[in-house]
DNA sequence: GACAAACTGAACCATATGGTTCAGTGTTTA
DNA sequence: TAAACACTGAACCATATGGTTCAGTTTGTC
């Protein structure tokens, strides 16, 4: 299973690493579009904007389907929660280690402190 | 400041874009490492190795110091705070959605259940 | 000083990426 | 039915990526 995950988290952040694709993201938070709209937007090609959102769907992130000659792009079902909990576990290492630094810092300014009392 | 942040992003989400990379912050969250012991863990030529670095250090997520003839690698000192912001404003919209489904699907169960009351 | 270890840089290779143009296909609309 | 619209697919291009080998350079050890 490992193995799906890691061509899922692949998939995925490789679609985030790109500011145009992050952009489309935004864009369809608000609302749908079509792959019209979102070419306008971006300045694009249609065929490039195809390919954007050809990247994102196979991440799972967007959504698609024809209705009639348009079709319609959203959000996609699958989410960030893998993502979210990748990247948990990495500022929690991080976040510890300022505590620590903190800690030294307070634990500096405290001894200070005390020096200048006692002289 | 708008295209710095996106700079940023573009570098740390395509540095966690390749299973290897990921694998190498997982070391490294436990301990220190230097390119030797990553190439040996991944079972890749030193030359290969020291790229992954370069990538990951680029993106600020490694930092490297060369201490003798061995570079040290450790946890870089950016953190993902951006990343986990970035991700979480699709979480909530994710999650949002899925709190109305559970909405509607608790909606259609009661329903059911006062009907099968009711004859 | 000689040899091994650890890295570094250049060069190469196959494939992927991000874009384009051009030539279609199917769908609305006047 | 003709024209316009929205997309699609193939082909192409430049550059990036993920790996390799090979030939150094620097550093540690006997």
């Amino acid at each position: 299973m490992v193995q799906f995950v890691d061509a899922r988290l692949d998939a995925s952040f490789a679609a985030l690493s790109d500011a145009t694709r992050r952009g489309v993201l935004e864009q369809l938070r608000r609302a749908d579009a079509s792959i019209s709209d979102l070419a306008d937007t971006f300045r694009m090609t249609l065929t490039g904007m195809k390919k954007h959102v050809a990247v994102l769907e196979r991440a799972g992130l967007v959504a698609t389907e024809k209705v009639g000659r348009v079709r319609r792009c959203r959000l996609g079902a699958r989410g960030l929660a893998e993502e979210a909990a990748w990247i948990e576990r990495y500022r929690q290492v991080w976040d510890a280690r300022f505590a620590a630094l903190d800690t030294v810092v307070e634990d500096m300014i405290r001894r200070e402190t005390d020096n200048e009392r006692g002289s």
